[in-house]
DNA sequence: AAGGGCATTG
DNA sequence: TTCACACCCTCCG
DNA sequence: GAGGGTGTGTCTCAATGCCCTTGC
């Protein structure tokens, strides 16, 4: 078994021909080591089992571990640095690591058979009819479940089978590894060969083990709770069972996000189908912002104008998200209009507008056609919409996005710390944010920018799109806009990262011979300004930085 | 036979 | 296997 | 104008090979 120090989570090298194996051992060995109280002694114990096999029978474990779904055809397994896959087979059958006997329904079954192996399943269990040869296999996947056969061993299914069938019964356990790792579902074992293989990098941190993703079994079984339900909603389960498996209040803060988030989401499913009641029930009291808006509107619908225009009142004294006071103040506008009191709307910030008629054009982006158009009147404009004012941010703040800050990393393929869109981001890493102003301060901004820039392209990053951080369009960019208006920007962003890396213009237009700049958002015919995107052209304006909105009319 | 879709691989 | 954006529809005053 | 739903592109690695479909 690897006994590697902590800080060497490191993946294996290409020439080893169990470098898979090593790499599973490795996330696995961490996870034992940092999270060991988290574990049952049965998972402990099947774990210790795995662990105590042969090389080879491991490794074809986490072959199939590595592939797509937990069945697998006993013909399928031809590895070269397996040479005794049956035997393994039985090793891991043993351990009860693998079920050689599981009962397989007609779904599996016919997504595991190829065509011509389907048609003759059917003819072995229903010699009588004759089925033509020229049907698609979708069909025949969709025929043989029609039959609603119970799941039974192949044996049953096709007696002459050529192969053998086996189940993974260790998943839920290997997931629940990956999930204590990562810290989430969505990266799974590749993430190792792919940085060796150089076709992603993470930006190194230096970590102990006091940092894992979890600290109590409780938040993993909440996780995954959380993401079977999700799992169910999204296939489009029946909606009144999924509301009974919500599970309460959870410890944490960010799984009681991801819960209020999963409410929200039921909720909206639920509002569709037409139940409002229960609607009403799973927006009540959820401070997700969608949630609380839904909710204002179900009122709207059905409860008085009154009613309607309290609720809208009491929620604009709970919420400071400027996108959502603005759709609530619109709830209240409504409904105090509808209950004969209206309230003066507020005076909104005018946006300079530009209108321009262009040629058509079906295979240029209406963005494209402004460019060109712009570019004739001297402007050198760039389609970079969040991507860049975002991305200037994250390569000067890249020593407070990546330092070391308790909890915020815990395993080495993070594009950003855990707790990006806290609102204590800021504040556990309060000097080196700072240090980044002084830098704008005093003029350093633009090498430290430039630097990074170079050094760190390629490399995740939650807040970066490398592909538009262009040299040149960085380089031009610092040289038309002044310190302050970034250091504006910036601070703006740090108020909410969440929600201000969205809604920035899409042009900016550069005129490095007059050092001049301008924003534009641009809107074709049938779009119009959304509310997060006039909140940044007001910002702008009221920093006194030139931002336009450019309606585009079309030449018929 | 050709090409799309996809899973697998390092 | 998201997320941000654009596009398209309906309804309303 | 506003709310709502849907579609689209995406930096979710690139190369390979199998299976399936379609067309000749
Ligand atoms: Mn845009
Ligand atoms: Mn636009």
């Amino acid at each position: 078994m690897d006994t590697q120090p902590l800080s060497a989570i490191r993946p294996a090298d290409l020439s080893e021909p169990f470098y898979y194996l090593h790499n599973a051992r490795t996330l696995l060995n961490w996870v034992m080591q940092v999270h060991p109280d988290l574990l049952l002694t049965d998972e402990h114990q099947q774990l210790k089992q795995l662990l105590s096999l042969p090389d080879e029978a491991q490794a074809l474990l986490f072959r199939m571990v590595m592939r797509k779904g937990e069945w697998f055809r006993s013909d399928q397994l031809n590895y070269a640095e397996i040479p005794q896959p049956t035997e393994s087979l039985n090793q891991l059958a043993q351990a009860g690591l693998i079920d050689y006997s599981a009962h397989c329904d007609a779904k599996t079954l016919s997504s595991l058979c190829r065509k011509h192996e389907l048609l003759q399943v059917c003819q072995s269990l229903w010699p009588e009819q004759s089925l033509d040869s020229k049907l698609r296999k979708r069909d025949l996947q969709v025929l043989l479940p029609a039959y609603d056969l119970p799941a039974q061993p192949l044996a049953d299914w096709w007696p002459q089978a050529p192969f053998t069938l086996l189940r993974l019964s260790c998943m839920p356990l290997m997931d629940r590894m990956r999930l204590m790792f990562f810290g989430n579902l969505h990266q799974d074992w590749s993430e190792f060969v792919l940085t060796e293989l150089g076709h992603q990098r993470y930006e190194p941190v230096s970590m102990d083990t006091h940092n894992r993703a979890f600290s109590q079994r409780s938040e993993v079984d909440l996780y995954l709770q959380l993401h079977q339900l999700r799992q169910k909603l999204e296939d489009g389960n029946e909606l009144e069972p999924l509301h009974a498996l919500l599970p309460a209040a959870c410890p944490t803060d960010w799984l009681e996000n991801r819960r209020q988030k999963l409410a929200f989401a039921l909720g909206h499913a639920v509002e569709r189908s037409g139940d409002l009641t229960t609607a009403l029930a799973l927006y009540r009291d959820n401070p997700h912002r969608e949630a609380r808006i839904r909710y204002l509107r179900l009122m709207e619908k059905s409860a008085t104008a009154e009613a309607t225009c309290l609720a809208a009142e009491e929620a604009l004294d709970q919420v400071s998200q400027p996108e959502a006071r603005i759709r609530i103040q619109r709830i209240q506008q409504r409904s105090a209009k509808k209950s004969g009191r209206p309230i003066k709307p507020q005076s909104k910030t005018a946006i300079p507008q530009l209108e321009l008629t262009l040629e058509p054009s079906d295979s240029l982006r209406v963005e494209t056609l402004v460019i060109d158009d712009l570019q004739t009147q001297g402007w050198r404009a760039w389609h970079v919409e969040n991507q860049l004012f975002t991305g200037l941010f994250a390569l000067l703040f890249w020593p407070a996005l990546y330092a070391p800050v308790k909890g915020a990393f815990f395993h080495p393929f993070q594009s950003g710390p855990a707790d990006l869109y806290h609102p204590d981001f800021v504040l556990k890493r309060q000097p080196l944010i700072d240090a980044g102003f002084r830098q704008l301060a005093d003029g350093q901004y633009r090498t430290a920018i430039l630097q990074t820039l170079e050094q760190k392209r390629g490399t995740r990053c939650s807040l970066i799109h490398w592909p538009t951080l262009e040299t040149t369009l960085v380089e031009q960019v610092l040289a038309c806009i002044p310190a302050e208006h970034l250091s504006a920007i910036f601070r703006h962003l740090l108020l909410d990262l969440r929600h201000h890396r969205r809604g920035m213009p899409d042009l900016i237009c550069l005129s490095p011979a007059h050092n001049s700049y301008q924003l534009i958002e641009v809107k074709g015919p049938n779009d119009r300004l959304q509310d997060h995107q006039r909140l940044w052209m007001e910002f702008f304006i009221d920093q006194g930085i030139t931002a336009t909105l450019c309606q585009v009319r079309f030449q018929t």
